[in-house]
DNA sequence: TTGACATGCAATAATATCATTGCATATTCT
DNA sequence: AGAATATGCAATGATATTATTGCATGTCAA
């Protein structure tokens, strides 16, 4: 994993409607743009523009993090598991070594 | 852990700077504002100016992953492991449970 | 007590981020 | 074919981030 890919991952996480996003991809993938922007309104009451969830999402595929699928006219997001794992294991663990774990 | 918290640390953890400040800062506690400078500088090449280091700093400091302790005229850095482990812990571990560790 | 040293504070500028709005494109259903 | 649906693209604006420069303040040491 390079420093970029680390940059994009961390900045990724660094914004509580994408951890948000991901904890809801994380209970059910496959969910569609509508889904997601649904589900984030039902959540925080407060209604962000479809064009903001698409960038959010937008940020979180570039960081590797959410993988999309077209089925039709609707685009299917999902977790990849594998740049968060790797961002822990690579940084955040070196830094958390003999400690009671 | 609060969600500003968080984002500050996933923030904080979204820049390569402020990474190598970290990293360094593990290999030995307590540098001064003008170690890190120069550290930052051997290693990279590219000199950063004073300010610019002060910003990373106050930025890993308001994460709660720096503490400060000053000693006459020089101000000394450590890392606080505590939000470093407790991002690890409340947000990434959860996204990891089940793979081979 | 003067000079060198370590850092703080403030202003500025370039770029990035976050959210919005309006219009366009492609797909499904009747 | 026409209407409704799901999403894309582009422009804009507000705020945040990153780095710089110049000057000020406090501390140590000769």
């Amino acid at each position: 994993m390079t420093e970029d890919e680390l940059d994009r991952v961390f900045k990724a996480l660094g914004d509580p409607t994408r951890r948000r996003i991901v904890d809801r991809l994380r209970e059910r993938p496959d969910q569609s743009l509508f889904e997601i922007c649904a589900l984030s309104f039902a959540e925080s009451g407060t209604a962000l523009s479809r064009q903001a969830i698409t960038q959010h999402l937008d940020t979180l595929e570039k960081a590797g993090i959410v993988r999309i699928r077209w089925s039709g006219r609707t685009k299917l997001h999902s977790l990849d598991p594998g740049p968060l794992r790797a961002a822990a294991e690579l940084w955040l663990r070196k830094h958390l070594d003999g400690e009671d774990r």
